[in-house]
DNA sequence: TTGAAAGCGCTAACAC
DNA sequence: GTGTTAGCGCTTTCAA
């Protein structure tokens, strides 16, 4: 049961053949090259002394290591553990699995982690830390180094990313909020860095044009994060502006949550005075007080879709790069009704 | 960027020493062992060269891989993600990592993870996917794995862990609705394979006694997951046993959420009807509506204490087995009020 | 089809 | 102090 002691060599010596051999019966991609027989034999030698590849061994002699690195901004924000199962989920299913690592947004320790991963001969990255202009990717990339973007996308795509159709999402909040009455809209964006920030603030915009609704630019904010603190410093600002608004379409969940906060500080009642939508749905924003209307992304699908497109580049080195869109859909909760009482 | 080119022996090369040199003056265990100007001089090559050693070759050599195996049921339920940040930057600190698998409660593929980590010359593990009575924890000590339990223990404890005082817990929470005035109080409890389980079950008897508070055994279930669905089956019990009570005291936060279902279901009010006591204090269940009352446990922190006590037994494999007991903490919300409206 | 031999990058006796 | 040597467990030419 511990260390395993028993190797190539001890397979091969009970089987009665040489180590190489053993090696070519045992990968199932070279397995042909070697005799029916000889190959079940040394199959039964290497099971009944319980034999388990060193894939440390292996991946010292190949330099794939079967793992690939995974780059999140803060494994405790709700957002990525179904992003992360997805990926893992696909990853174990070829025999592979994830190196994760957290950031915290901090582009020195995305570097370093990065590398300490290369260091360990990762196969690839899937990255959730992307920024619009992010010099670590460009590298990466010319560099050669297979990678794809999970839920941000970076400036210039010429990078595979899994990400949300975030002009969609937005007519989504806006659409639902018009089509209650709501005329008077703000926008609690997100950092403006990050292409869900921008993304979902040229959204906003496109879906008010498309409702016919004038955008007061002063209704327009950003947050410095996609934190619940950043969003109630942000919506302190929507609220201080003087201007009249009736509802508010944050970037994201979190961000909607600083809003509920602001909202509780000044005694305003949501939905009755202010409607919120949110984004992403994160797990439970459901059950909050009152239940968040929100713009739900297919979180798992999105690490799954990931993992794949990695896979795939794996493989297929030279294939074309694809990205992948995937359809966000609405959901409506308590947070939202027609305006004006 | 790309692939680590350069090794040991390009350093030596361009040092103009050996590479055993060279291995020495880069370890700062054996630092010692070359002179303080070679020394000087392999680093400052190393650094021109940009040398990045190779974990795996080190592993392969030294069967110690610098990671550490973290099994956990299943990264998306909340109680998890902070566990496991307290786990990763703990190693991290030391420079290690943590490779991360996901249970979901099955055995078999448990065993497949632990061994494939094995496999993988993991230095040693960190479990929170322990069962009381657990053939894995059980082989892998006599085996000598080094290896710390997180939040669950096993029977008989001779393996580390780092746990939450549930009789504490307990009392905290019995104590409160006690105080409330609740006298017929009612528990929700979990799965009892698991020493939380059968833990805040004995929690709860022993705090009801201490409140002078008779237990009505019809109003003690046991979900058989720690989740939200199977809390509403089990909640259902309890409303289906005729008993009267006024208040229930969850074993988990997922089970108090079962809770509220249904009692949204009968049309019954919390806390009017029913006052709710979860436990965890996951993530987000402040803001639920209402907001839970919860036995608040530090995830955080019992994450970082595993894995440090691992870290002691890797230094020191021989030294005392200890475990710790982290203490809860009461936080009192809107799900609890006093009795019969 | 199989054996022989070299070597992935590193560490650790052992010698000098 | 530093060089030499062997080898961790595996894959993969190259011969036979």
């Amino acid at each position: 049961m511990k260390r395993t002691p028993v190797t190539l060599r001890d397979v091969a010596g009970h089987a009665g053949v040489h180590p190489g051999t053993v090696s070519r019966a045992l990968n199932p991609a070279t397995r042909a090259m070697v005799n029916e027989r000889t190959a079940r034999r040394v199959l039964a030698a290497a099971t009944e002394l319980g034999y388990r590849p060193n894939p440390l061994a292996r991946a010292l002699k190949t330099t794939r290591s079967g793992t690939v690195g995974v780059l999140l901004p803060d494994l405790t924000n709700p957002l990525f553990p179904p992003i992360v199962r997805g990926i893992e989920d696909v990853l174990e299913s070829v025999g592979m699995s994830a190196l994760l690592a957290n950031t915290d947004n901090d582009a020195e320790r995305e570097r370093q982690q990065f590398e300490s991963m290369q260091a360990r001969q990762v196969d690839g990255f899937i990255l959730a830390t992307a920024r619009r202009h992010d010099d670590l990717v460009a590298e990466a990339i010319v560099a050669g180094v297979p990678m794809v973007l999970v839920n941000r996308s970076v400036e210039g795509k010429k990078v595979p990313a899994v990400i949300v159709d975030d002009l969609e999402g937005l007519r989504l909040a806006v659409g639902h909020l018009a089509g209650l009455g709501h005329q008077h809209i703000a926008h609690l964006g997100g950092p403006e860095e990050l292409s869900t920030g921008i993304g979902r603030r040229r959204g906003f915009f496109a879906a008010m044009e498309e409702c016919g609704l004038k955008v007061d630019r002063k209704l327009v904010v950003a947050a410095d994060a996609f934190t619940e603190i950043a969003g109630e410093k942000a919506a302190r600002r929507l609220f201080d502006s003087g201007r009249r608004f009736t509802a508010v379409v944050a970037a994201n969940d979190l961000l909607a949550l600083g809003c509920y906060d602001v909202l509780a500080d000044r005694g305003l009642t949501c939905p009755r005075d202010i409607s919120v939508v949110g984004y992403n749905d994160m797990p439970f924003v459901g059950r909050l007080d009152p239940g968040l209307t929100t713009v739900r992304i297919p979180h798992y699908a999105l690490g799954a879709e990931a993992a794949r497109l990695l896979l795939d580049r794996l493989e297929n080195p030279t294939s074309m790069i694809k990205s992948l869109l995937l359809a966000p859909e609405l959901v409506v909760r308590a947070s939202t009704s027609a305006p004006g009482r």
